[in-house]
DNA sequence: CACTATTTTGACGGATCGTCATTTTAAGTC
DNA sequence: GACTTAAAATGACGATCCGTCAAAATAGTG
């Protein structure tokens, strides 16, 4: 009875077609530009069809998010598999970061979007537990290598900071600067010429002022971004699916 | 001939009136929250007198948004006046920030609404301009304070960092920090309980990791925050109208 | 008061989301 | 292949909401 599997490998499939088809007129226009009649027309499903995979056009934008948050999982989880000081692993992760959101541009108008409450709120608990599900495990990637500096003596966190504080600092600098660097305008007005160089540099500042040794000072960390880049992403960079 | 400023100043009420009216919906439910419908019914005015004032709803949503930037603004410069060492008054911006943040705890998602480029581009150029300047006189007021710590000695760029970058490095901690404050919904779950403390103390370790004088080890500056709360904005905590 | 300019009004056109009764397709059985 | 039944697809439709504009109301002026 090879029916049950079947329908479900067409609806997966049909799933992938709809997103697909959905993707580029979220990116284009955002919440309005993804028009559901203009998607049936696009697409060679009815509307009913569509609801039947989607219950609402919020759900198909979640899971828009969900597809790029999966693919950063996946980078961060290679990354740290790169071996070096617990430093260096760290810069691993922010090659990763880097890499990410050059080559997944609009993922985070898809995530400034979800995240706001009129749209959160309609979507379903399932596929918002999934995407807070990869959202963490982002996360504590990050917190193991923090812990892991600090078991080897690389690092020493004084009486009150947590790893958990270092990662928010981390996941802070991350989430502004490349929120910064995708929507705004106007950068160069401001005198910031090399964005990412800076958001790079600006890590390193952060990671000096808890003393993780090695120091920028001493390691020429963008030599590392550009192994990690080079030897764990280099095959990625050439295909650039969605 | 007092008619014409009379006119004026019936437009400016009811301008007031009309954002006084708009700010819960938009904070209630967004952007699809901000029903023109609604908003007719619940003031005085027909739909038609609304659309004298506003071109569209996104036009209303910016003005929001420019509302509390504005006061932002006023916040920023009373903070820069604060006397003391030049890491002291990024300090005194630093408790203004957090200030803002708690007494517009909103303002975020308007912004975060705003940015997307969706809403962005049916906005005025007038508005957009506004809200442009607003921001970068308060990017202006923290790279004035960067540039003196330089001039004094306290801090010293090296040959390739510029008071841009550093101002770069602060504007993106709390941008993303304060985004993730106010809009994750679950920040105890990743460990993280008292996030506006953390900040701080990330702040402070990004100011020491370029060495910025005197350093976070050798000063106090939680009671720098508390007293500029206190000192500079005492009396701004009992009112707390939009 | 009469005439004109300006402002206000709200009904309406157009667009879009999500539903659901109906139709179509597919599966199972003899 | 014919028939029955279950499942899935369809798209017309109701409901909602944005922005417009012709008509009505109001204010200004001589």
């Amino acid at each position: 009875m090879s029916t049950r599997e079947r329908k479900q490998r067409e609806m997966q499939e049909r799933e992938a077609k709809i997103l697909e088809c959905a993707r580029p007129m979220f990116i284009e226009g955002g919440y309005n530009g993804l028009n559901m009649d203009r998607l049936t027309s696009l697409l060679e499903y009815s509307k009913g069809t569509i609801y039947n995979h989607f219950s609402c056009k919020e759900e198909i934008i979640i899971t828009l998010a969900i597809q790029t948050l999966e693919k950063r999982l996946a980078m961060f989880q290679k990354a740290s598999l790169f071996q070096g000081t617990s430093r260096e692993r760290i810069a691993a992760i922010g090659a990763a970061a880097e890499l990410f959101v050059k080559t997944y541009p609009d993922h985070f108008c898809v995530e400034q979007t979800i995240r706001l409450d009129s749209i959160w709120d309609k979507t379903s608990e399932e596929r918002r537990k999934l995407m807070s599900n990869y959202e963490h495990r982002c996360i504590g990637i990050v917190g193991g290598i923090v812990r892991d500096g600090v078991s080897r003596g690389d690092v020493i966190l004084g009486n009150s900071a947590t790893p958990e504080e270092i990662v928010f600092g981390l996941w802070s600098m991350s989430m502004g600067g490349y929120s910064i660097i995708t929507t705004s305008n106007s950068l160069s007005e401001l005198g910031i010429s090399e964005p990412y160089e800076m958001l790079r540099r600006n890590f390193n500042r952060f990671l000096d002022g808890i003393q993780w040794q090695p120091l920028s000072t001493e390691v020429d960390y963008d030599a590392v971004y550009d192994r990690v880049t080079r030897e764990v992403f280099g095959n990625e960079l050439q295909q650039n699916t969605v």
